[in-house]
DNA sequence: ACCCGTGTTCGCTG
DNA sequence: TCAGCGAACACGGG
């Protein structure tokens, strides 16, 4: 599911499903051991087990949740949702959906579920006060949501490497929480090509990259933060997206040209050539 | 059957 | 030494 925007939706969801709430009973998938390295399923479960929620936090695309075990010792809880993992919210007594990798029972009749078809996400146990110095967390660039975006901060990461600045903007190091969608989606808002490297841009067309990736990541928020649902599943969801995954399909800004997908490190790019020239 | 996928890490190479 | 690249991870859907 993940990019900044789906990530800050479940920071949200987690909040008002689980904080203040204890952990009455953990139970794990022995077939998704992976997700829990370099730990192990079981002490992960045992450590969790009693504990209660205090609080999430999100950088990038991390969510960083602080809880207190039967002690009141800190736990942390790094957790990250890999590319198809999401936390979803049942009743106890609700038949489990597939691919259920964690469940936490909470004190209210209601169970955490981590869902994880790919198995690329993972969860870990780490110390509670220090999630900064988390090499995962310590090598994330600024977040657009926490830290705003700098546009001349932008410019010195983009234009320090010669990768096409499509491929920079997935660079966690860069900024931390744009993924493949709007990555697309921020170059095309921008009229920016996203072939080109960040040598070549102007600092003017930095401001605007600035403002466009701020946006769409705003926009990708506001469209999914809605009235409290327990669970989501949409089957046949609109694609939200002005070019992402509408390849073939006319420009919405310019009506001429056919959006064009192409393929960049591994994944897929969509632009309009005579918008983002 | 084959291709594709909202992410990241690892090992090789020049 | 290190930036950049491609493979790998694993599974479901079109």
């Amino acid at each position: 599911m993940p990019e900044l925007p789906e990530v800050e939706i479940a920071a949200r969801h987690l909040r008002r499903w689980a904080e203040g709430r204890r952990i009455e009973r953990v139970t794990t998938d022995p077939r998704a051991a992976r997700i829990f390295r370099p730990g192990s399923r079981v002490a992960f479960a045992r450590a969790l087990s009693g504990a209660r929620l205090l609080r999430v936090d999100r950088r990038g695309k991390h969510l960083l949740v602080t809880l207190a075990d039967r002690r009141r010792r800190p736990i942390g809880l790094w957790s990250h949702l890999g590319m198809t993992g999401k936390w979803v919210l049942r009743a106890w007594a609700d038949e489990e959906p597939g691919h259920a990798r964690v469940r936490l029972e909470l004190d209210d009749g209601h169970a955490l579920l981590y869902l994880d078809p790919r198995l690329f996400g993972r969860q870990r146990l780490v110390p509670a006060a220090d999630f900064a110095a988390l090499p995962e967390v310590a090598a994330l660039g600024p977040d657009p949501v926490h830290d705003g975006i700098d546009p001349a901060r932008l410019a010195e990461g983009l234009r320090a490497t010669r990768r096409p600045v499509k491929v920079a903007l997935l660079d966690q190091a860069i900024l931390a929480g744009v993924g493949n969608i709007h990555a697309s989606e921020s170059l095309f808002a921008a009229r920016i090509d996203p072939r080109c490297i960040g040598r070549s841009l102007s600092d003017a067309q930095f401001r605007t990259l600035a403002r466009a990736i701020a946006a769409s990541l705003r926009r990708g928020i506001e469209s999914q933060d809605g009235p409290e649902i327990a669970y989501v599943e949409e089957p046949g969801a609109e694609n939200p997206f002005r070019v992402y995954a509408r390849d073939g399909e006319r420009c919405p800004r310019c009506r001429r040209e056919p959006i064009r997908r192409i393929v960049q490190a591994q994944r897929s790019t969509f632009f309009c050539p005579r918008c983002q020239a």
